[in-house]
DNA sequence: TTTTTTGGAAACCGTTTGGTTTCATTTATA
DNA sequence: TATAAATGAAACCAAACGGTTTCCAAAAAA
């Protein structure tokens, strides 16, 4: 959970950290009251907030003695633009044409 | 690289794993072809390529001595799902109604 | 002013990850 | 048939990951 590779594809890759994405999604929430929808510890919630916040798609904001996570999620774009790049692959629009031109022709850079 | 978590999300966390499949779909290829485009070693590529298949996103045929590799990538669309979901962060059709309805209102359920 | 609440930080731990090298096996080819 | 090509498999490794417990500090509440 050490921080190096701090890229958004990395940090959703952790099923917790999608949770803490979906809370925050809806209602900015502090610290404990994140903690408190999961069984890990505390500092262990810490830390997946840490690493969503390296990579931008949380916020925090300091007030009193209390640490307001809210999420900011625009840096998903980038996943979201990266997956439909593949779209075709789940989609079945795609007629004998667009097969033929997308499989069958040699590939221009090969 | 030992497999035991096998979703997709954590299939697509590694940027060599991303490339891999970038490759594959455009075209099939043997593992040799796969790993001539990188650096590391033919079978840390081959690992890689066994996670891409464990999560669904690569079959794998041999035939004779060769193993080809082919993309099947309607996996992905559980990723561009679940990213879409937060689209209205990076969408600014958001209007002042919308604001208020998500964001402004206390949570039904907070 | 004690006491609670909130959370940062450090130290530690076992497992997973991403990589390597080496060796064996199978299939083609000279 | 001897050799080369393609790959699987095993053993190993350092670093990162996901988690813990413990302790400390600051802010709020009794």
């Amino acid at each position: 959970m050490n921080q190096v590779r701090r890229d958004v594809f990395q940090a959703i890759s952790d099923p917790t950290r999608r949770e803490i994405i979906g809370l925050l999604s809806r209602r900015t929430l502090n610290l404990n009251n994140v903690a408190d929808h999961f069984t890990i510890s505390r500092p262990a919630v810490a830390k997946h907030i840490r690493i969503l916040t390296e990579c931008g798609l949380v916020t925090v904001q300091t007030r009193g003695r209390e640490t307001f996570c809210q999420a900011d999620l625009k840096g998903l774009k980038e996943v979201s633009d990266w997956a439909n790049t593949y779209q075709k692959f789940w989609t079945d629009k795609l007629d004998a044409l667009e097969r033929f031109l997308d499989e069958d022709l040699p590939d221009e850079n090969a």
